[in-house]
DNA sequence: TATAATATTTAGGTTTGCCTAAATGTATTT
DNA sequence: AAATACATTTAGGCAAACCTAAATATTATA
């Protein structure tokens, strides 16, 4: 199996084991890889067979220690390769994602290693994502969503859960950008949208739905 | 056939086609390649019918119009990498190649484009070779082989014609690098081998081969 | 020009990573 | 617990890009 392809079924498996620790399933691994369940049954098979996963029949698949590090260092290329398009390059950050799919698939350590440096070592990634380190260790970094704050808290914007353009997009149409101070002023009882202050500014009003890809801390 | 692949063979012909106007032949393709022939044939002729070579039978292939371009755009990518990997990241001109041959497979036109405008725009890679504009035009530089000097000219460093790490290792061991004013002052008869002064210094002998390989203006 | 040497192509195979359709296993609901 | 729904796997296929061995063209040489 291809390191490209490898890496991205355990990309997609890592991700799917953080929303549910159990691990994931074909099903769902499909839909993140755009494939269908009965290609990723093959392919699973084989990652297992490799001992990068924990593959049994009819069960959900996790990661082995080698290749929840494959993933990782994986998320950590690609997040490096983010840094880079937006700082070096002047990309905006709905603009990056697919680059970076592509560049975290170059494997030379020193390269990695020499691009993280060259950026200055950044911990987190343009939408606030940490950046594990070389062995794969992230530092760990406790955001809240801004749905969970109470009345009147004020904090700053660190990260988001929603990295589509449209979402990126909008953020930006609204000045929300990582670092901002959000100050949470109501919480609509209908429909739980809530009343923000950006920098103190006047405030708007964003959906439940927004507000609950927001992090801060 | 993959955008990876099909680039491959285009810039292995584009290379070739500089050396032998005929065109490229089916084995040299298939060296170059590190393929057997047999399966240069097949894609070749897969390559004819996309429309991005000219293939007939039993005859040497060449680039169309659309060929020729997607291989200098290749070449263009493959030397900007170059250029991010010695200027910025801090490699040495040895280390570059095999890194550049991944990332010059990266296809966003609008990353190329301001990854060259983050270098300053550069007309030539490390190894002193050309970088064509993103329209697939190079600057004509004509640089002349060392070889072909006349006794006691003195000339300025602007390219090699191998790109092995062990000729580029031997040309730092004698600090001929890009750049350096070199004097030619002496061709022994015996074997061709030359005497050179690098910047004004005492001189020293290069054999034939090498200096064959050395590019000045 | 016939023969030998070399280059190229054809034929038939393999592996990888994908597919659809059918079969089977697991989970949920009545 | 049986029936139904849903998830997963199996079986059989396909295209890409590689391979080896054999056949055929071309080119060089005697």
């Amino acid at each position: 199996m291809s390191s490209y392809v490898e890496e991205n079924y355990l990309k997609a498996i890592y991700k799917l084991t953080e929303r549910n620790k159990d691990g994931a399933y074909t099903n769902d691994i499909a839909y993140e890889l755009n494939v269908k369940p009965a290609t990723v049954t093959e392919s699973i098979k084989k990652l297992g067979e490799k001992g990068v996963i924990h593959y049994e029949k009819y069960k959900a698949v996790t990661l082995t220690e080698a290749g929840k590090l494959i993933a990782i260092k994986t998320i950590r290329k690609h997040r490096l390769w983010e840094v880079f398009l937006v700082e070096k390059l002047g990309f905006k950050w709905d603009e990056i994602h697919p680059m970076a799919e592509e560049l975290e698939h170059i494997n030379f350590e020193e390269l990695t290693e020499r691009l993280a440096n060259f950026l200055g070592n950044p911990e987190f990634d343009p939408h606030g994502d940490p950046i594990p380190d070389k062995d794969g260790v992230f530092s760990n970094n406790k955001s809240v969503k801004l749905t969970s704050l109470a009345l009147n808290t004020t904090v700053v914007m660190t990260g988001i859960e929603n990295h589509t353009p449209s979402f990126l997009q909008h953020l930006d149409k609204l000045g929300l950008k990582l670092g901002v101070q959000v100050t949470l002023k109501e919480i609509v009882d209908f429909d739980k949208s809530v009343l923000v202050s950006v920098n103190g500014k006047k405030g708007f009003y964003l959906s439940h739905d927004i507000a609950n890809n927001i992090l801060c801390k």
